[in-house]
DNA sequence: TTAATAGTGTCTTTCAGACACTATGTC
DNA sequence: GACATAGTGTCTGAAAGACACTATTAA
């Protein structure tokens, strides 16, 4: 009987699934693989991540924000783990797992940034429930997931306050919101909701366009979404 | 430069949490580490699980899924993933990752195995936020999160209708509700909102006792909870 | 009959949904 | 003034909370 050490080990990674408001879409970054032949899925695109630094990383969280901040320059407003994926045929090297994390950030601090061994990165828009693109590994599956823990939060949580840019109004707030649950929102409930919290705090500042100009509002210091008691329902 | 294989590989390995009522209790259960001298932690309890096998297991799940049936000798009624851990200090061997798992199942059709390289196995009663015994690995740790997880989700899930034996009545559910919520919660309100559901199905018998009978239900065969757009909200 | 638990009737409270309304800016 | 978008007033409806009430068994 062999020691338990002695079993052939899995490959073990990080990814971040990276996403943002831009634009009034949902976008998520997604980094190009390298075009060396030797590499898995050369020229496709893929979340960023990559093999644990046993030497670097102390822990699964700490690798993740090391990722996150090499490619974006910052802290996200909002970090989570989404879960792990692991078996034998999601990389073609042999078996291999990877601890997925879930972020929500500003678009407007953040600067892309070439850096790691992937190549190019860019902004993806959020259409339907997954991607057109083909991407590497099993990141479709990976990315559907995490689309659908965010779509889900969005019924009982402020979680895509986190995407907002640093001062928002109540309306660009709402459009996120309906952008993500693919239906139209009331507004009343929706202000109504959001202002008996203290999720939001009024800003001088007011957005001026040609029309009365809204007030403009920052989201209180908190890391936590806000939970509420009661999920928004489809209209019917 | 070296490539991105030859990093040295943190150990990959399966643990699962394992619920179920019985007495009117939450109940979780935990194997004994063997006492070899050479094996960290020995005779402390834990989560069962350990290191993936990659001959074995094509994927991580089928892994959970594995190491329960060894266990128990039956399948979860519900199983899903909690989430991974992983850092160089978890494990006194080295860095180490580990895959969690969640599975509520019915007392009654288990029927506890020594299997595996784990000694001793019993169920553990939980009463507060954490275990008062001693667990080895990080796995206190682990443990309050999967109850924190079984937590949260009592408010607005079925879930807790994984946990029962094949047939109960409305008050022995809504007893491990309150056990779980740690407060008392309205009969009224409990029994419209799991009737109005399809949740469970009326069988023809009844629990004598010296008093009125009450009815018995059964699940009605589905593999994911029920949720609820409203959660229970503390009396006050 | 009493004790004990099962199960119901019904009023209140909370908050989302609907939707018409008013307010305030630019042009 | 027209227009566009911000923001409010207020009614309805659904489901939880409170709590008193009735129902059915054994002993």
């Amino acid at each position: 009987m062999r020691s338990s050490l002695d079993f052939p080990k899995p490959l073990v990674s990080v990814d971040v699934a990276i996403f943002s408001a831009r634009a009034g879409l949902l976008q998520v970054l997604l980094v190009q693989r390298p075009l060396e032949a030797d590499d898995p899925f050369p020229g496709l695109w893929a979340l960023p991540g990559g093999i644990v630094d046993t030497v670097k990383d102390q822990d699964l969280e700490n690798c993740a924000k090391r990722k996150l901040k090499e490619k974006t320059g910052v802290e996200a407003s909002y970090l989570e783990q989404l879960g792990s994926w692991g078996s034998a045929s999601r990389d073609p090297r042999g078996w291999s797992t990877t601890h997925v994390y879930f972020a929500l950030m500003s678009a407007d601090d953040v600067e892309l940034r070439p850096g790691g061994n992937a190549g190019d990165s860019r902004w993806f828009a959020i259409d339907g429930p997954r991607m057109k693109e083909r991407l590497a590994f099993d990141h479709a599956d990976i990315l559907k997931a995490a689309i659908a823990r965010l779509r889900s939060k969005v019924e009982y949580t402020s979680l895509p306050a986190f995407l907002m840019p640093h001062e928002f109004t109540l309306t660009e707030l709402q459009k996120i919101y309906e952008t993500l649950l693919g239906r139209p929102i009331e507004k009343k409930s929706f202000r109504t909701r959001i202002l008996a919290t203290d999720l939001l705090e009024e800003v001088a500042r007011r957005k001026e366009g040609a029309n009365r100009p809204a007030q403009m509002y920052r989201l209180r210091n908190r890391r936590h979404p806000l939970f509420f008691t009661r999920a928004l329902v489809a209209k019917g």
